[in-house]
DNA sequence: AATATAAAAGTATTATTTACTTTTAAAGCA
DNA sequence: TGCTTTAAAAGTAAATAATACTTTTATATT
């Protein structure tokens, strides 16, 4: 252990965690992976992907070492949301967490390891009372996911490589509830010009079939302004 | 102390710190409340308004017991903005902080409590190098007063009771360092109908006078949308 | 009474959003 | 072969909002 400066203080160390909501979009769906709990109290109770954050480790190191863990991957889009800090929110003890919410391809994963963790995929409607204030988490994540996808395209790391804009569309309508109309979508997304139309045509859903489109490399400082005056 | 199930895990307990960002509004311009730093390391050298997280409380609670020690104000505007935890950040030791932004009145404050603490208001331009990561604090405060300045009329805190619009335009001027113009902008505050105009007027800008105005009561969910959309 | 000032109101142009309609490309039949 | 069907893709017209200005107004000062 490194000498520390602050060892006077010793008292008002606290315990600290990370907890992460994973996004996930498949089958139409914008999904969240929770867990069952190992560990006392509410154990086997749904919880979000949680731990402790080690010693000489950033909070975001936190959250991809479990992350990690859990599903082998290595390059995971992660946003810092909220720390909660309320010291009754965990019945177990005072405990202040740092949220983050992931975004990843549900494809991608090792679903075996999934199992092994008693880890399961809820959409939005269907997700189980969670412990603690993890409900209130899921909330805040949801709401910060949509004011990104207000000022930039999300979807880079949610849809494939490749993929319609009536897809992109569906991921949209999944995040913020609603139903965007097809035409001024099509037109507003092309407007920015961040994606590039491959040849290559989806012949599953239509007879015409739908272009395949990719992003663009990410520019840099694309999206200064919201994109949607009225989506949220 | 009250028993603790996680006691099992002492080992994982971190040092846990709040850092304010101190808005004030003062002859026409945006400033921020700086303070020597009264302990090792760094001593003397100008930092933000921190303190530690004490056991049994929030670090919203944290932030409004230095804040009210500092300046004995009750009912502050805090909002959370990041939470930063780079074991390096801190030469002292690894400390992970919690960031707020607070906005005060800077005529309410007691002045010879901030002068026993060394504080100091400084504009924008003039602000100088912080400890640690404190300039990177700042710039992180002001980014989140900007994306909450564009989705509501800020001011509740910072103008005084009643204000001239060149006045709530000036502080908008301020916050997103450039200049709205005067037209556009009236019509597009007085359009959002948060305002109550007075029937007093102010004489000293011009011959003719501006009429006062004062924020009418909070409406719940007043703004969902940004109201404008290319200010920041 | 004339002048000067910034407030307040007004206006015209352009851009964006919204709610639609029409056309199109290709598959699957008759 | 050519008709039908489908959702994609393109197009359109009206409403709303943003922008860059100009004009009018109220009142203190000269």
């Amino acid at each position: 252990m490194n000498t520390n400066i602050y060892d006077q203080y010793q008292e008002n160390k606290r315990f600290v965690s990370v907890d992460c909501v994973i996004f996930g979009y498949e089958e139409e769906k914008l999904k969240l992976l929770v867990f069952q709990r190992a560990i006392e109290p509410a154990k086997g109770e749904w919880s979000l992907l949680g731990g402790w954050v080690n010693h000489n480790e950033s909070t975001e190191d936190a959250a991809r070492r479990v992350l990690n863990k859990l599903t082998g991957l290595q390059d995971i889009f992660l946003e810092q949301v909220h720390t909660f800090s309320d010291p009754e929110r965990d019945p177990g003890g005072s405990v202040i967490t740092v949220e983050y919410y992931a975004l990843i391809k549900i494809d991608e994963k090792a679903s075996n390891l999934l199992e092994d963790y008693g880890a399961k995929w809820y959409t939005l409607e269907e997700l189980p009372p969670l412990i603690f204030d993890h409900n209130i988490l899921v909330e805040k994540a949801l709401e910060r996911l949509r004011l990104r996808s207000s000022y930039e395209i999300i979807g880079r790391k949610l849809l494939p490589e490749k993929f319609t804009i009536t897809r992109l569309r569906n991921l949209y309508d999944q995040i913020f509830q609603k139903q965007f109309d097809p035409g001024n979508f099509r037109k507003k997304i092309l407007s920015l010009k961040v994606l590039e139309r491959l040849e290559e045509k989806d012949m599953s859903e239509s007879k015409k079939g739908a272009y395949y489109f990719k992003f663009k490399p990410k520019q840099e400082g694309e999206f200064n302004h919201p994109i949607f005056k009225r989506s949220i």
